[in-house]
DNA sequence: TACAAGCAATAGT
DNA sequence: ACTATTGCTTGTA
């Protein structure tokens, strides 16, 4: 059991709330959590001690973009990234942005 | 404790 | 493309 702060606990709790099938922005994580800086989400994320039990990969950018994956921000393991959401029905285009902008899993408290 | 540097982002121009 | 903002984590003294 790695040591955690009450952020990330919160981080990796709120992502853990995506289901399959859908994603989340780094911004949308990050209001659920209670902040307002989507890098700290990124940073929870990147040091993920509770991967793959989080589904990090579930994550990606406001832009609809990937973003990045376990620090890389291109490269094969964006490649798994796009193949785990695949998996999961979440296609990108050839741009890597989400084909279906629906699949956004919105914060709790926005209205959908 | 105090200071400096880094980060998987986002919004505005 | 570039700049400004944000706030949490890490490393060093």
């Amino acid at each position: 059991m790695p040591e955690v702060t009450e952020f990330q606990r919160r981080v990796y709790e709120a992502v853990s709330g995506i289901p399959a099938g859908r994603v989340a922005t780094y911004g949308g994580v990050a209001q659920a959590v209670g902040t307002r800086s989507a890098r700290a989400v990124g940073q929870a994320l990147r040091r993920n001690p509770f991967a793959p039990q989080v589904p990090c990969h579930r994550v990606i950018a406001a832009d609809l973009t990937l973003g990045g994956f376990f620090g890389a921000e291109s490269g094969p393991e964006l490649v798994q990234k796009r193949e785990l959401l695949a998996r999961e029905g979440v296609e990108f285009d050839a741009a890597g942005r989400l084909r279906e902008p629906e699949r956004l899993l919105r914060v709790a408290g926005a209205r959908g």
